[in-house]
DNA sequence: GCAAAGCACGTTTTT
DNA sequence: CGTGCTTTGC
């Protein structure tokens, strides 16, 4: 690999090449940005920059790992190895250990998930005794505190913050800020970060301990961060405050791809790099070497509407392509029939791959609809995100072990396994505990192990019961100097009784349990082999946080090699694939019903449109549906608004899908005729709400749900009858015209006036 | 203290 | 529909 430079285009070669000073690198989709970035950091390691002052922050540790192995073909896997990669979740966890002393924290300190998070939000809101109020939702606690984190606002900034408070108060949470205190301060009694935290107290380690922020800023004298326009505030102040001495920072992204604002992320980030980096030097990487000139001017014409954006073309020099199909099904079931033969077509017709195809939807809960046609036709596949092979109840529980012996004072591992194996500690016990513990201001584990402290009544049996716990647990402590991961992860399962109790009982799912365990010990091997010699501990503290620090793409497994894939639109990010189906491009689901209320919401949604259009290399499927289940209750559908914003002349509409969307010849597909063009007549003005820029929002109201029992008959309904309407009330049917499904009624409400709806879509009960 | 049953709630996306 | 939390009955 010593010609790199010449697999490089123009732009490409000059933003690897400007190695000194900022530098932002907007990297178009398709464009070669990983690419780039490999051969800018292999080309600073051939300049003879020692690979330990070069920090690359990626947004998956697969991605780090795939980059690592590619530069070290260059430079050598010696050199690449020494390099600081990975994802800022994973650094800076990495960093925190290291300065764990100044952070106030141990430096085995454990990572909560988003369970742990939610468990103890509960117990602070019933030891408030808030629980019973119904405005206090974990869900919408944890919100509040991650996005606070995120902001860099610590608890007592946030009880002055009035935007903050008054925000709560309208969301009858008023006591937000004692919550957020507590919540910090039992995690730091608990010696445990959660995600948000090891962002955030590297900022306060920075901040606190100038000395060590010097340091780390003479250690990175080279700064890269991929998937720039997806940090948040928080990891944009760490890199800022790193790159301040030798301001060599190179930033990648592209602001069209900024799909995470929900967990803080600011567009702003990058958008704003010019004003944070005086002298930044701008390349743009605008050629798609991914994608057909259809897939790519398409994706571009849905783009276009967004007002935020940094000023490129993308542009591709591929063949022109296919059209892009366009597919509307019946049903749900009906639209995984559809996509499943529809890749087994392709596949024989194009001589694919099943690796070679992806379904994409904005929704998890999408998932299983395909997964069942696509078992039903015996197609292998794989799925991305929901519960992943670490939040399985058997793998958690073991793994708690590990966190309370790496770490006794994690209580929320410690309630997971105290009574698991069943060792008849149970709720009462419990309760009487965590006041002790509150009481006294210590973690469960000190209480347990204080024998001054438990006198609370608790009878002679309880004592024991406890007493052999923490001699169970201390011994795994007193084992950990002498043993390696793997021989006391061993230990643990079989002392605590784990694999007696899943040996005991035959049952398929205790089957299916243990071979589930047998994975985790060939993990923990398999990590151990890999690690080499020398750390302190025997590598259970980093095992433990590779595993809490996952991310969705770092699940795959070599048995999945050739196999569909399905997955979010989200998850996919950054992959390819030549065959891409986009489902369910239906308003209410994408965009989603929560975001297309708002124009920033909406603009993020058409970003993650553009996002998944170009996941696709050479063919890009669309569908949605008319109908399909949510929370088991039948919902109707209309197509997206999205649909209508693809420049037309890229789609392909199949006769089958007739009657939705039939744009005639010579009809531009822009603007407000798209809106007729997918029968969208329900829209009438009373629907929609004006803001203070004049621009027309969708009404916030909620996708209507109602059961088919419900539903008039279309046929019942003639001139004449009296109708109810969700919205509009009570009213009379003047007359109908058009032929079904396209039905139109005009009919008279009492408050609101005359109104045209199509029947299929207007919910109208009658009413005798 | 424990298991089974009932019920409330959720869906946007995730490190 | 499915999960997870609470209640209920041993």
């Amino acid at each position: 690999m010593e010609n790199y430079l010449e697999q490089l285009n123009e732009a490409q070669k000059e933003a690897v090449l400007n190695t000194d000073g900022p530098s932002l690198v907007i990297a178009g989709a398709g464009s070669g940005k990983t690419r780039v970035l490999t051969y800018r950091i292999a080309h600073l390691l051939r300049q003879g920059v020692a690979p330990w002052s070069i920090l690359a922050l990626t947004f998956t540790n697969k991605a780090a790992r795939e980059m690592k192995e590619r530069i070290g073909q260059i430079v050598g896997q010696e050199v690449a190895s020494k390099l600081w990669m990975g994802t800022f979740h994973s650094v800076f966890a990495k960093i925190l250990r290291v300065e764990a002393e100044h952070a106030g924290f141990p430096s085995s300190f454990t990572i909560y998930d988003t369970t742990d998070s939610k468990s103890l939000v509960n117990s602070i809101l019933k030891n408030m005794k808030l629980n019973k109020e119904k405005a206090y939702k974990t869900g919408t606690v944890l919100g509040r505190i991650s996005a606070a984190k995120n902001d860099l606002i610590i608890p007592p900034v946030y009880a002055r913050d009035a935007q903050r408070t008054t925000a709560d108060a309208a969301s009858r949470i008023p006591r937000m800020p004692e919550i957020y205190q507590k919540y910090m301060s039992e995690c730091k009694k608990a010696g445990a970060m959660d995600f948000d935290d090891l962002l955030l107290n590297t900022n306060l380690l920075f901040r606190d301990h100038p000395d060590v922020l010097a340091k780390y800023q003479e250690r990175f004298k080279y700064i890269l961060v991929d998937e720039y326009q997806d940090t948040n505030f928080s990891q944009y102040l760490i890199t800022r405050k790193l790159a301040e001495k030798y301001k060599n920072i190179c930033v990648v992204g592209d602001d069209a791809q900024s799909i995470y604002s929900f967990r803080g992320a600011k567009i702003e980030n990058i958008l704003n790099f010019r004003n944070d980096y005086q002298g930044y030097k701008l390349f743009k990487l605008e050629q798609n070497y991914r994608s057909t000139r259809t897939i790519v001017n398409a994706a571009n014409s849905i783009i276009a509407r967004n007002d935020k954006q940094i000023q490129k073309t993308v542009f591709s020099q591929k063949d022109e392509g296919q059209k892009i199909n366009m597919i509307q099904a019946h049903s749900d079931v009906d639209e995984g029939f559809i996509v499943i033969n529809d890749i087994n077509e392709t596949r024989l017709r194009h001589q694919c791959q099943y690796k070679d195809f992806a379904i994409l939807y904005r929704t998890n809960a999408q998932s299983r609809i395909f997964e069942e046609a696509l078992r039903k036709k015996n197609i292998p596949y794989k799925i991305y995100g929901g519960l992943s092979f670490y939040q399985r109840k058997e793998i958690k529980d073991l793994l708690a072990y590990l966190r309370v012996t790496i770490n006794p004072k994690d209580s929320e591992a410690l309630k997971r396994i105290i009574n698991y194996p069943a060792r008849g500690i149970g709720k009462t016990t419990m309760e009487k505990l965590e006041a002790i513990a509150s009481q006294h201001d210590v973690s469960l584990w000190e209480v347990i192990t204080n024998p001054g402290l438990p006198n609370a009544g608790f009878n002679s049996g309880i004592l024991k019961k406890l007493s052999s716990f923490s001699t169970l647990i201390g011994g795994f402590i007193s084992q950990v100097p002498n043993m390696s991961a793997f021989d006391i992860t061993n230990e643990i399962a079989t002392q605590s009784g784990i694999l007696k109790e899943l040996h005991t009982d035959k049952s398929h799912e205790s089957q299916t349990r243990l071979e589930n365990l047998e994975e985790l010990f060939n993990a923990i091997r398999e990590f151990s082999d890999e690690r080499q010699e020398g750390g302190e501990d025997n590598g259970l503290v980093d095992f433990l946080e590779e595993v809490s620090l996952l991310t969705d793409q770092d699940n795959d497994s070599s048995d999945d090699i050739n196999k569909v894939t399905l997955m979010t639109i989200h998850a996919a990010k950054g992959l390819e694939f030549k065959n891409v189906y986009i489902v369910g491009v239906e308003e209410g689901l994408f965009p989603s019903g929560m975001a297309s209320t708002t124009e920033p919401g909406l603009e993020e949604e058409r970003r993650l449109f553009y996002v998944a259009l170009t996941r696709a290399e050479e063919r890009a499927t669309l569908t949605c549906s008319r109908s399909r289940y949510k929370f088991g209750e039948l919902t109707f559908a209309r197509p997206s608004r999205f649909l209508g914003e693809i420049d037309q002349q890229y789609l392909n509409i199949p006769e089958e899908s007739q009657s939705f969307a039939k744009p005639k010849p010579g009809m531009p597909g822009m603007g407000k005729t798209t809106r007729r063009k997918f029968n969208l007549e329900d829209e009438t003005p009373e629907k929609k709400k004006v803001n203070f820029s004049g621009k027309v929002l969708q009404n916030n109201r909620p996708e209507p749900k109602f059961n088919s029992r419900d539903l008039a008959a279309p046929n019942q309904i003639q001139p004449g009858v009296m109708v109810e309407h969700e919205r509009f009330g009570h009213g009379k049917v003047l007359h109908l015209e058009g032929n079904a499904p396209n039905i139109k009624a005009t009919v008279f409400f009492k408050n609101a006036g005359q109104k045209q709806l199509l029947l299929k879509f207007a919910k109208l009960k009658i009413i005798s």
